[in-house]
DNA sequence: CCGATCTTTGAGTGCTCATTCTAATTTGAT
DNA sequence: ATCAAATTAGAATGAGCACTCAAAGATCGG
């Protein structure tokens, strides 16, 4: 893949893969139709990825990537939900795709698992970190139990915002700062 | 199927349709696997079911209806929580396959989804009802609004709960009652 | 504008899946 | 014990799947 139509190929195929597992879920994306859904035949698509696995697991990995924050400055807890918040409402079939994954896709494929795995322990301890500023009078064991529990009802809530487009989720979500914070 | 035998087999053929559910999810359950499981050979499964959809959804719809609660009387916040707790500890698998639907399989199978929306709409008035006389300030689209919020991180915490075995989902679920009592 | 390299094509392969069918066996009411 | 109905067995069918391959076509540095 070296030159200009590989690489857009490439991405069209990504693109594809990434709506048709947000819309029908990780087992039932099949080649031919992310293939129709790109607009190449399946000899094109194994000419840029091994197999269909590669193209998922880097969908999904992408996925987990675009969950950020990006900049690595110090968040209060407030900013770290309001980056979710809008990662959740501006990129919807991403984080349809992220919320399966770390939801039910690390039950199955074990690449998955240990990938969201990682995730979700960085995340935990970029939370923790940003809630012992706002509380440093707890201990750490209390500090991290919050943190999972803030983190579990958040992708609670941000489903169901996928679920239904009306839900507030950024009012909702605010309104779990209490778990941390009270 | 009016046998002794039959009858076994049929709930042999469901406990296990269920337990790889559990496992694997709904997409990657076979017929092979389930009568493996089950201790038969394909013939008789279509002996006692028209199709693997029928196994499959009568697994779903008994998941469902295993979330209760069994008895109509009039039940607080705190009970209703308890009871859902009490529900995921001890009905794992059953409990895996619910909130495997709950988040995900409505959004590619159609009976599915009508069926969980069904139970959704159901199981909001019920905690609505019951936020309402703990709350008799608030107005209705106030407490229908808290009270899917609730639900939602509910099934957030309960889907982290089956991941790690060691998270104390009944002292999280009680701390989630301050979202709608505050 | 040449030619080595990359890209696309699309029929073909082998496998697994859900489902069917017929014959053999078991059941249990009489 | 008999026998009609229920149950089980297991090979067979056909559809759909991921993936392969050899040939034709497109690209772009020189």
């Amino acid at each position: 893949m070296r030159y200009r139509a590989g690489i857009e190929t490439r991405s069209r195929i990504l693109e594809a893969t990434r709506d048709l597992v947000a819309q029908t879920g990780l087992e039932k994306t099949t080649i031919k139709a992310i293939c129709e859904r790109a607009g190449i035949l399946v000899g094109s698509f194994y000419n840029l990825f091994d197999s269909k696995e590669e193209a998922i697991l880097t969908v999904v990995a992408d996925a987990i990537r675009a969950v950020g924050p990006h900049d690595n400055g110090p968040a209060t807890l407030g900013d770290l939900i309001e980056a979710y918040v809008a990662f959740v409402e501006e990129q919807e079939a991403t984080a349809r795709v992220y919320l399966m994954v770390a939801v039910t896709g690390g039950l199955t494929d074990s690449d998955i698992r240990a990938r969201m795995l990682r995730h979700h322990n960085r995340r935990i301890d970029l939370f923790t970190e940003a809630l012992t500023t706002a509380r440093p009078d707890l201990g750490d064991t209390d500090l991290r139990q919050r943190v999972e529990a803030l983190l579990a009802a958040l992708n609670g809530l941000a489903f169901h915002r996928l679920l239904d487009p009306t839900f507030d989720l950024r009012r909702h979500a605010r309104g779990l700062l209490a778990i941390g914070a009270r």
